[in-house]
DNA sequence: TTGAAAGCGATACCAT
DNA sequence: ATGGTATCGCTTTCAA
């Protein structure tokens, strides 16, 4: 483990010089520059984080965290881990700066992200899917701003990192799980949140890619329910009463997994469906215990939050780079022995 | 956020002081330590762990690694996580030293603890259940040394903190997922390495507590492998040959699985058994790939390996103790698409 | 029993 | 363009 002290020896020049090759601050001679670079991967020269850690304390390093995560209960676990970690970050100097929001206002978010720029070093963020944002998001990163994407990989916009899931592997896990703890000649509704989240289309990609190819699987209806529990309580039970013929019900986004069940159970038919959903959001741990929702697939929400905190942290003050552009949770099965 | 130097204002004596107070370095006058103690806690002073690893760097901190995981597939993810943890924690100045062993041998155990005692200020070790292993683990703790057992929580063992699975819960998830995909009648047979180790006894009693209550389900056999294949593979094929009626397979310890499931194929009764083990072993990945298993139980043998690595270091380092003394792990359920 | 001062490794700023 | 120096929070001497 050289420092900095001996590598400036080693090179005949100052420590001075040496952080400023370091850094890329710039003013340093070419020849010198090289000198440096070349002696640092000789000697495999690492930082010591302490010694940064203590160094930089006066800057305050911040973190910007939007995300659109009110009344959205799957993120109450992914806010509630990046507060652990906020809380042992900070006694290291790191600040952190939320700014939540409600919905899918694309004004708003670009909005807030314009009033973080010169407030922060970082940002985590759950991009809204639309051009505007992501220009945004894409000059942060210009301006040297270090940004990991949080549970939506929007398509075209730069992130330094993602952190999120892999929705169509949740869905095919879901489509092969209700094969095996359904029943033999499945008769499937699906309920999803929205066709333009691109989350759920990938579920349902998912998910189709398991069943297309059985004959004994058939997929009834599908029906969106916007995420909200009243419209899916009606969706729901509309669709089973069209559909008399369906044992098993799909419900691809945890908003409407609530108002779903009081539909089966206001119909009497919780004994003849086999319901699997997608998260583990208190209103289906209830309905779970309740034994109206077989299993649920879970994709680590706390996780989610501690993973993105960590690389941020690592990034700022210990000035490690994360070692991969993509971090997927896996999806788990839960069922109520496990939950 | 109040340093030690803002603190040796406010108390009127200096920053040497406080440190002697603070590391019970005694040399402090009763009234003075009282005063200190109390200030402390009242401006919620908490040690800044970058100043700290700086300044004590050159404590080399240590910790020993201690895991009968030789021939035992489940610690290859255990220890691959613990040397990605190493990695990085290096980099701070934490030394590890290895030890590894084959099989359970008390008095080889006892005597590398012995022998790592005056090299580590922590232990990180899977221990035998065996009074002797105890009794040294005791004297390590009250010598000052940080211990964290790994994987296998003895009784009457001091510790500062145990990382592991919870056996108990993982046959109830094991059991009852069993009912959900099996055939509905269950015969069920069932394969374990040894009822003398505490895990598989206690998998075993879960995976009864779910079975027991219900009159469709009969568990038709149980037989011990010792963790062997061979074993295994003969074992199996006696179980299956004297039960055929038996339709489903638990495997209780990863050790028999492939011999198992050789013994499976080797009598063509792959298409009529619904077979579920513990862990996801290569070779177990290969009998899923193939459908012979349908779904294994997935203790988080990474994370385990890592969060223990993580507990020693925010102690050694950064002087934070652990928030519990038992961190369990989740029973994950593992099918051929979220492996 | 106590205080003063010298580091630990990296950064920031001020002189050259 | 470069070197020197103070600084971050804490530990560890060494004197007194």
């Amino acid at each position: 483990m050289i420092t900095i002290k001996e590598l400036a020896n080693v090179c005949g020049v100052s420590r001075g010089t040496i952080d400023r090759v370091l850094n890329n601050r710039g003013n340093v001679k070419p020849e010198k520059r090289a000198l440096v670079l070349n002696m640092m991967k000789k000697l495999n020269y690492t930082p010591n984080p302490a010694g940064k850690a203590l160094a930089s304390h006066r800057n305050h390093p911040s973190v910007g965290i939007l995300i659109p995560a009110e009344g959205i209960r799957f993120f109450d676990a992914v806010m509630d881990a990046m507060k652990k970690a906020e809380k042992k970050y900070e006694l290291f100097g790191l600040k952190v700066i939320w700014r939540n929001m409600h919905g899918y206002d694309v004004n708003m978010q670009c909005n807030i992200i314009d009033e973080l720029k010169d407030k922060v070093h970082a940002l985590i963020i759950t991009p809204i899917n639309d051009p505007k944002v992501i220009e945004k998001i894409n000059e942060f990163i210009a301006d040297g701003i270090f940004v990991v994407t949080l549970n939506n990989d929007v398509e075209h916009s730069d992130h330094h990192c993602y952190v999120g899931s892999d929705d169509l592997n949740g869905g095919q896990t879901a489509g092969a799980l209700l094969k095996m703890i359904g029943p033999e000649k499945l008769r499937i509704g699906i309920l999803l949140g929205s066709l333009k989240v691109l989350g759920h289309q990938q579920r349902l990609e998912g998910f189709k890619l398991i069943m297309n190819d059985d004959p004994q699987c058939n997929v009834i209806d599908i029906k969106e329910n916007n995420d909200d529990d009243i419209l899916s309580y009606n969706t729901t039970k509309d669709m089973l009463e069209e559909h008399p013929e369906i044992n098993a019900l799909f419900v691809i986004s945890s908003g409407g997994n609530y108002g779903a069940c009081r539909a089966v159970l206001s119909l009497y038919k919780e004994k003849d469906l086999t319901i699997i959903v997608f998260d583990t959001i208190p209103t289906t741990i209830e309905m779970m215990k309740n034994h109206i929702i077989k299993a649920a697939i879970y994709q680590h929400p706390r996780q989610q939050g501690q993973r993105a905190m960590q690389i941020v942290f690592d990034y700022l003050i210990n000035g490690i780079r994360p070692e991969r552009d993509r971090y997927i949770m896996k999806n788990e099965i839960r069922i109520l022995q496990n939950l």
